[in-house]
DNA sequence: ATAATAAATGTAACGATTACAAATATTATA
DNA sequence: TATAATATTTGTAATCGTTACATTTATTAT
């Protein structure tokens, strides 16, 4: 899947209607995420900034990644205890973690059709289907 | 939702049954698991049982709940970035977080059917459903 | 009983995340 | 354009959950 180029005007009109202002950080890691939708860690998106944002700091990925979730363009996902992921792709999707090489990979799935059957009187706001296995690459 | 009492026989029963040796610290972190079905965090369960284990230490609980998802009578999940749980109820369920009280309750979800329509040529080996919102004694 | 093995303990190390104060950049106002 | 006010970024230190590891204790086999 090769990564497809966004373009600034749409990076700080997407950032604006959001209402967070398109700092120079903001506008990079919001298209690192769109371009690359690989559900990064912090420290992948940190190390592959830094090549052009040589400034950068850890913690201005981890305070922008905030701002950006805050404001509903990034949502979290954790698939394995330690490592949190961040994913600005917002169509309904579930997410399948290969177990052998890593991979974070989306698939279709409507998500919107799950908690109906919930629990009774409880009010779902956000929701996320997981597997984990092996990718077609490694189930080889 | 009153705890259900789980005798010990079963438990060791249980234990033996997955090859894992029942000893005291497995037996009583099983128990709490079955019977409490809260999906705590390690420090939970180390609070919990250092009442009736005074010698129980940290790193136990992490070794205990480690052997039994090895053996396939836990399993972990995280619904917020930082805190793993763990759960030993086997049936096909989902799990939904309260994200006012924090607490996580189990819903009916037929897992099996998810994932068929995932990635074409994977290989599925797990499967969790999520959900997040407020809870029916929170949403009112 | 004794030796061999497994489990539990406690301390230290680790790594991801957060807190916080200082520096820098941006926006608003005069 | 200067200046003040505000927002963002930076870097270091602290925090917290987890893991590593060596020691002690318990269990099993001989």
């Amino acid at each position: 899947m090769k990564a497809q180029a966004i373009s600034n005007e749409y990076l700080t009109e997407a950032l604006r209607g959001a209402e967070v202002r398109p700092s120079t950080a903001r506008v990079h890691v919001l298209k690192y995420l769109l371009e690359q939708r690989n559900h990064p860690t912090i420290d992948q998106i940190y190390r592959a900034l830094r090549e052009t944002l040589p400034s950068l700091s850890r913690t201005s990925v981890y305070n922008t990644v905030g701002a950006l979730q805050q404001a509903g363009l990034v949502r979290a996902l954790t698939m394995e205890g330690n490592e949190m992921r961040y994913d600005a792709f917002t169509e309904d999707h579930g997410h399948f973690k290969c177990e052998r090489c890593g991979a974070i990979l989306d698939f279709d799935a409507d998500l919107s059709a799950i908690g109906a059957a919930g629990i009774k009187g409880s009010v779902v706001t956000k929701r996320d289907v997981l597997l984990w296995g092996l990718c077609p690459a490694c189930a080889k």
